[in-house]
DNA sequence: CGTCAAAATGTAACCGATTACATAAAGGGG
DNA sequence: CCCCTTTATGTAATCGGTTACATTTTGACG
């Protein structure tokens, strides 16, 4: 590989010149930018992007640490984030955490040490003083559908007791009384505010009770589970708003086991939007985040930061939209 | 943030010395090495890998690169290749290329010039060229799933032809005499190997016909097309043979819209053993490649030959298992 | 006790860029 | 025509490590 010294040589000019043709910082001749564009050429010069980085403290790489890459919420966030931090000339990358603090930590420290320009976390784990010392170290980070809400960062996600209250009304009106929820993880802010706008879409119905709520992990295995566990308790559900969409595809597989039809006996609302929801048996109803403009947006701002050097630390939410499907169909159940 | 030059100060020796002890090389004696740990604890010293990568060319990275980060069959790859590389202290990174040439080639430019120590990739697009490009650089680099057969390096996939076969040997036996099959793209050598296993696994049946395969693109959609166009073809079809669990997903779907019944009417098997199998409605027989381990091995094949230099250009075709479930069910239609 | 190999450590070049500072050339104003 | 500001370019320090080579210390052996 040819280097900048090459590149001078062949040109007739320093090492300076070269490295102010290629960055364009600062004033060069015209003719002799030429010459050294044309040595490049003629070398298949490419500038060592570790040295740059070495020089600099900036790779050029953003990275972008998920909580569960076989949850394919995650993936699909990933998809809109590549695609805005690719054109703008950034390398994407993506490491899993496994929802695990440790493995998360060691993600940071290690990128960090490896002069990644920025980072965008999805993570349950962050605690606030970890995203404080990052930004005072002079690394941007974005937050993305999960984290603090005093984060001193932005924070993008959706808005989500609105989501669930959206999918509680939407089991109301078409005929649910007993509704019952399957809550996520209660240290995800996300799995939170989808409990509390549950709670506030339910309260006022005759039979409500917090015996209505069961606990999951955001898998299918819990969902599963989880559902067992309420009717059991609760043989007259007739509603089941899911706090995402792979509990709420267990939630129909156990209702299937048991011989419980969706939607004539029992009603299932799901949240995310993924995929899956579209193949299974009945389609499934479920909230829908705009999941690629979150994640677009996320690396959009952690761009201008890392550009700007200036940040503001909004929080977005962003709106969501109902997919009803067949899950809750209006049937003959009331 | 401390550097070696302070930790050479604090401890009076030399930043060679400093050097020496972190990286356990050559001899250093014991008291020596005791002072400059001391030294390194109390600045909370950490080597810069950046500089590091410089001086050695290497980042200590090993890049994995996936076509489809949206086929949960990916990242259960990806986690056993991450699970090792953690282990041996190396730091695992995602690149999805979305099955686009240019991607995958930018991803790896790119990577390459930030001193990657090693690929592992999972692509259709690759060119053997590249692949002994990189070599020749040396780059070591792992071909996991798909890729060339003539490759100059390890590939590592599961033994598809036979895969094909055991589904549809299978099929076979719970009676099945009309079997179609929705294969995969042709460009990928997984798709072409199963579609050939599938071929001589029903030459001899009476009915066969050419016709009785129609192509998909490894996707839920494709899979669903696929299967109408061969039920407009045979509606007579008793048994489908899907290249992948996700286009077995969509045919499952079309079926259940056309109003027939799985397994009574038509039994359906997929390949490669995602999750998402086992919630489908029925659940789904499929192929069982052993993900978590191929994608161990690769990083496991990687880390060798990056540590040892040595590079053995061995195929290693793991072995694959069906796991039969309530889709392929005999019942009472033949 | 002198000799010589092994062990321990230091010096400085190098990896390949960026950039502050110095210097030279060119143009403009008085 | 001289001085000063721009414009253009070069020199060399710097980023923070690794490592070849040189040098010093140590100790075993005859």
């Amino acid at each position: 590989m040819a280097t900048i010294k090459d590149v001078a040589r062949l040109a007739g000019v320093s090492v300076a010149t070269v490295s102010r043709v290629i960055n364009q910082r600062e004033l060069v001749n015209p003719e002799t930018a030429e010459q050294v564009q044309k040595a490049i050429k003629q070398l298949q010069y490419e500038p060592n992007a570790v040295a740059r980085g070495l020089a600099g403290k900036k790779m050029g790489i953003i990275a972008l640490i998920l909580p569960d890459i076989l949850n394919p919420f995650f993936p699909a966030l990933a998809r809109g984030v590549e695609d805005v931090a690719q054109s703008r000339g950034m390398t994407p990358i993506l490491g899993n955490s496994d929802d695990l603090g440790f493995k998360e930590s060691s993600y940071i420290k290690v990128l960090k040490q490896k002069y990644v320009d920025g980072f965008i976390l999805a993570s349950n784990t962050v605690q606030a003083e970890e995203v404080i010392a990052l930004r005072k170290e002079g690394i941007p980070i974005v937050l993305l559908d999960r984290g603090l809400n005093t984060a001193a960062c932005p924070v993008i996600r959706s808005k989500n007791r609105e989501g669930a209250k959206l999918a509680v009304r939407h089991l109301r009106e078409q005929g649910c009384r007993k509704i019952a929820h399957i809550y996520g993880p209660q240290d995800l802010i996300t799995a939170r505010e989808r409990l509390l706008g549950y709670e506030e879409a339910v309260r006022d119905l005759a039979g409500y009770s917090p015996s209505l709520m069961a606990g999951g992990n955001f898998d299918i295995a819990s969902g599963r589970q989880a559902l067992r566990e309420l009717f059991a308790r609760h043989p007259d559900i007739d509603g089941v708003f899911a706090g995402n969409d792979l509990m709420a595809v267990g939630a129909l597989k156990a209702l299937h086991e048991q011989g419980i039809r969706v939607p004539e006996q029992v009603k299932v609302c799901g949240y995310d939007g993924i995929s899956l929801t579209e193949v299974t048996e009945p389609e499934l109803t479920t909230v829908v985040q705009p999941v690629y403009e979150m994640g677009g947006l996320a690396a959009r701002l952690l761009l201008d930061e890392i550009e700007s050097g200036i940040s503001e630390n909004t929080i977005i939410e962003f709106d969501v939209s109902l997919a009803v499907r067949k899950s809750t169909l209006r049937g003959q159940n009331t």
